[in-house]
DNA sequence: TACGCGTGGGT
DNA sequence: TACCCAAGCGT
């Protein structure tokens, strides 16, 4: 049992003071964010906005969340709406953003706040944990940014930037506990939800992965990475592993009028609950099946060419074929029209097999180190 | 604990 | 180009 290192209240003397001031200045205007004077006036966040749009956040760009969390605020104003919408929806709403056990996990997080909570999020860290897709970090957040509590709030922008201020070389995930440790000590009583905002806008904004903008740090002068001259060192992270490389076949069956057959993939696992259209396995390379004789029936398969794509832990090459029939979908399977294809729960891998097929200039071989 | 789980943008 | 990375969670 390792002992974690105590800070006292002047280790991190000034810290929060300077970065709040700093965040008075520059939060960003985010549009799930209530700005800092606001919150000086005894504003708070709606908590349902405040989960919705950590949950999108998760490891997700501010970039890429902004239109989904407009849409999904219009279509679902209340975490009672959102309980009410077919999981279908939900699923289609997302489509484009990655990650679907979130959007699993949002639709039934809603339903038991709305069951088992009388409609309202718990206020407490712990009670927040119970819910599905709300994790160490989402409970911290939702409880300090919408409940003004002083919770350690530790996403990877603190890590950057605590690892940063303290020279903590041990690598990550191993160096977490240190880090909550100084978060915890160095949390303010008041405005804990700006404090944990701007910790993230530092990290955004200032004290980046590459190249930090350390002359326009609120928290120059404390800091030991700056001190030793090589902020960019920090954090130190554990070794990742290569991503395997898997192939397979997808095949578009398009019918006289333009629909395009698609069907449904397993809820569990890799792209659970979207939708897809027929294909393989996908393999290693050795003994994948990529030609046409592997189509889910007999049609005049026509070669497109070939999409890659890039998931978090392989890569994959998928070789497309189209056929036009006109015949009634396979159980399980139905067709969608030119009208609905593109409000269907597609994965964006899926959206690129489907542009190869049927735009489809064939996609230029792309070159790739074996 | 370590792995499975998407996608798009930056350098 | 080939990485790296982004407000993590569930198992």
């Amino acid at each position: 049992m390792t002992s974690l290192p105590t800070y006292s209240t002047r280790q991190a003397d000034g810290f929060a003071e300077l970065l709040l001031a700093w965040y008075d200045r520059h939060a960003r205007d985010l549009p799930w964010r209530v700005p800092p004077a606001k919150v000086a006036a005894g504003l708070r966040q709606d908590p349902y906005l405040v989960w919705l749009s950590e949950i999108m956040l998760q490891q997700t760009t501010v970039s890429a969340v902004r239109p989904y969390f407009r849409t999904f605020v219009e279509k679902w104003p209340t975490v009672g709406d959102l309980a009410a919408a077919p999981v279908d929806d939900v699923m289609k709403a997302w489509a484009g953003l990655g990650y679907y056990s979130r959007a699993r996990n949002l639709k039934k997080c809603a339903e038991m706040v709305v069951s088992q909570h009388g409609g309202r999020f718990p206020d407490t860290e712990a009670g927040l944990r119970t819910l599905p897709g709300i994790g160490p970090y989402t409970a911290a957040a939702i409880s300090a940014i919408a409940f003004d509590r002083p919770s350690a709030v530790v996403d990877g922008n603190v890590e950057r930037v605590v690892t940063r201020y303290r020279a903590i070389a041990t690598p990550l995930p191993e160096a977490k506990p240190e880090i909550g440790a100084f978060v915890a000590s160095t949390v303010p009583h008041s405005r804990p939800g700006d404090f944990a905002q701007a910790m993230m806008d530092l990290g955004a904004t200032i004290c980046t992965p590459k190249r930090p903008a350390c002359v326009l740090c609120p928290l120059r002068d404390g800091c030991r990475a700056l001190k030793a001259g090589d902020p960019e060192f920090y954090p130190v992270k554990a070794a990742k592993k290569e991503k395997p490389k898997r192939v397979g076949a997808a095949f578009v069956a398009v019918r006289r009028d333009g629909a395009v057959l698609l069907r449904k993939r397993p809820e569990k696992g890799l792209l659970g609950g979207m939708a897809e259209v027929p294909g393989t396995d996908w393999t290693a390379r050795i003994d994948g099946a990529t030609g046409a004789e592997a189509a889910p029936f007999r049609a005049n398969w026509r070669p497109k060419g070939s999409i890659y794509h890039v998931f978090t832990h392989f890569e994959l090459e998928l070789s497309v074929f189209i056929a036009y029939v006109d015949t009634a979908p396979p159980s399980g399977h139905w067709w969608s029209s030119r009208a609905t294809i593109h409000s269907e729960a597609l994965p964006t891998v899926m959206k690129k097999v489907i542009e190869a097929a049927i735009e489809g200039a064939t996609q230029k071989p792309r070159r790739r180190p074996e």
